[in-house]
DNA sequence: TTTGATTGTTAGTAGAGTTTACTAACTTGC
DNA sequence: GCAAGTTAGTAAACTCTACTAACAATCAAA
């Protein structure tokens, strides 16, 4: 009689998961995340210990590391040699040994250069390309193909490859431009993870050297790093995390007018770019002509102390309308060691009102040479293991 | 016997929550807010559509529903009037009428200013009081009082108090400087709060006032508007977000130094600052001047361009650094409109390398007299509906 | 040796969201 | 007017997450 009752179908809902909507099963991701940041920054400790950090029960945070364990994320160290009343406690430690990250630098010049890095942002192994004159499709087969090379070097478990590169680099991982490269809408992180089959991040080399300055340098949360380089380029903290921009092309100020005065012709068409004062094509020239002058070192010093005001000059109303508390130039440190970073901070103080008793500070970036490729690594390591 | 066995200790944890480990409760929160946030910008729809729309089940939905409808967030509006097959939909909708709202507007000129306003930003009754040259506590009571008489004046539930402020104010609500004045370290929204027992939520004028657009406004995610009155501040939301700053000081740019060609002297000791050439009693010294000259429109055009021209070179670098979508001027249009606002669009244009094509857009701000009221308005939305 | 402190685990519970299965109520086509 | 199909909303049972309660293991100090 019955038997001819309709079929019922299933509500196929939640197939694309468009809004935003938080599941139970996100907040345990978060959680997951807060022992993998606790444990990567404070280091080794017992769940115990774990527990009354986070605020989360024993039971809990138990839960977590024994899931954390599975995965490989995390590993037991053995008892802790504390000597105190009590049941020992067992420490458990982000798995600094079994994870690694390839990380690669595509903005230095005429060179591609990638490495194997641990979770602690070290230099493991390193491997290269020299370009000479490709452009286009070449550059990236020789990134693909060094990308590939990396991987093989890695000797524990690889977390994810992280990419800097010149250009605009959309969310999605795009290079929707790279005029050095002549690259236009490359879709490098599809790419490389076709390629390598690991989780991939790509983004600007400025923004990922900023990354790895806020991860391992001063750490402030509002900060802007600038790179200097063949170009000028910058990354930007705000309240913690990395501006993107309305059209992915934040940071981008090698163009921005500097100034009311003039300046040289550069070669985007405008006159007073910054670029034709900081890039260091620009102060390399500079100051081989005032070697050349009467009095070479006094030149020199004006060269550089000049270029230094100009930054400031632009960087004023933005480290003014951001409230920013660092200002860390990155780039060849004999260069911007001394005349200019002097005129840098002192210029940025002379056009800002700072009543206050914190004022920006300025400094150079340590370890310039290898900061886009730490970056890019900070870059997997927040992704991945929400860590950094 | 076994009566001497211990009393067993609770575990006294997580009595602080110092960290930020995610209860499921959270997620609750958060999806509640989620249905909030949909019906106020969509307006009223079905929990069917609601599931659809936010991914989640409608079971769910419903259940969520259900616990808005008990705290009065949401209210059933009766069936839909759709034709089409199946079960008439209940639509539901944020309880429009029966939610209200308190703004305050503490910057304007010896006047301070407070409305009670609904869900959608409309002013619904106002209260003024005037100050004559009160400082310090005597204008913190009048703001007390003017509360009191504000939140009398409500005719439906109060969700709380929003307040836009001159000066400077942290995250917890201290106004740490408003030198008009003669405040420091005043805390307002624990005096507001313990007055009159509703959630208070304090800012900068301005960046109330960048909330009250980026909701009824253009609604870009990366954009500055520009307050200019008695000073010049500015409010900026960077990726949806608005920027604090390090010292909670972000959009404090009255006094960066504008340009390289000197400039008059500045209240604040300097030369050149933003405020000597855009706030308004500048700007009507400088048109005052021009009357009196031999060609006085020429000359007030002069000083309206000039002006602009000045805000742009102050603007490019931060638009130019953050990839901001919109500049949005607020203050009297009839200073603004016109050669002011077009040489601001033209100076950053021209200093602005823009090859794309969606380039910043500039514009006058909606309503400008009820700005500070009604973004201080939806401060509160968001903080107590997760809404706007 | 006893007592107390601390760590980590097991067992059971409450909350949030899902799947499954249903009722209610409407339109369409004959 | 009636069956068929469609959509909205709800109830029950299950899963997942984190919690409370209780306990075993282990060590220091009295």
């Amino acid at each position: 009689m019955e038997a001819l009752r309709d079929r019922q179908r299933t509500d196929r809902q939640r197939t694309d998961r468009t809004g935003a909507a938080t599941l139970p099963s996100d907040g345990r991701a978060h959680n997951l995340s807060l022992v993998r940041q606790t444990l990567h920054s404070a280091g080794a400790m017992s769940r115990a210990e774990l527990s009354r950090t986070l605020g989360l029960t024993r039971v809990t945070v138990s839960d977590l590391v024994s899931d954390l364990l599975e995965r490989g994320h995390v590993v037991e160290l053995g008892q802790s040699d504390e000597v105190r009343p009590g049941k020992p406690a067992i420490l458990v430690d982000i798995n600094r040994q079994g994870l690694q990250v390839i990380g690669m630098d595509l903005a230095e010049n005429s060179v591609l250069r990638a490495a194997v890095l641990d979770l602690d942002g070290n230099i493991l192994d390193r491997v290269e390309r020299s370009l000479s004159e490709e452009t286009g499709l070449d550059v990236v087969n020789q990134v693909l193909e060094l990308a590939s090379e990396a991987v093989g070097r890695a000797t524990a478990t690889l977390l994810g490859i992280g990419v800097g590169t010149p250009g605009i680099v959309n969310a999605d991982g795009v290079v929707t431009t790279a005029p050095n490269f002549e690259w236009k809408d490359i879709p490098l992180r599809d790419l490389l993870q076709e390629r390598t089959g690991l989780p991939t991040l790509v983004s600007n080399d400025a923004d990922a050297a900023v990354h790895a300055d806020h991860t391992f340098g001063g750490g402030s949360d509002d900060m802007v790093l600038v790179k200097i380089g063949r170009g000028v380029g910058s990354g930007l903290i705000v309240g913690g995390r990395r501006a993107r921009g309305a059209h992915s092309a934040a940071g981008e100020i090698g163009h921005v007018t500097v100034g009311t005065d003039g300046g040289t012709m550069c070669k985007c068409g405008k006159t007073g770019c910054l670029e034709t004062w900081m890039s260091v094509p620009s102060l390399e020239l500079a100051l081989a002509e005032a070697a050349a002058s009467s009095e070479p070192e006094a030149a020199a010093d004006v060269v550089l102390r000049e270029a230094g005001e100009r930054l400031a000059i632009a960087l004023a109303p933005v480290v003014g309308a951001l409230d920013l508390a660092e200002v860390v130039l990155s780039g060849p440190r004999e260069l911007l060691e001394g005349p200019l970073l002097n005129a840098v901070q002192q210029t940025l103080l002379e056009r800002l009102l700072h009543q206050d008793p914190s004022p920006v500070s300025v400094r150079l970036a340590a370890d310039a040479q290898d900061i886009v490729l730490r970056g890019a690594a900070v870059m997997v390591l927040w992704n991945q293991l929400g860590v950094a």
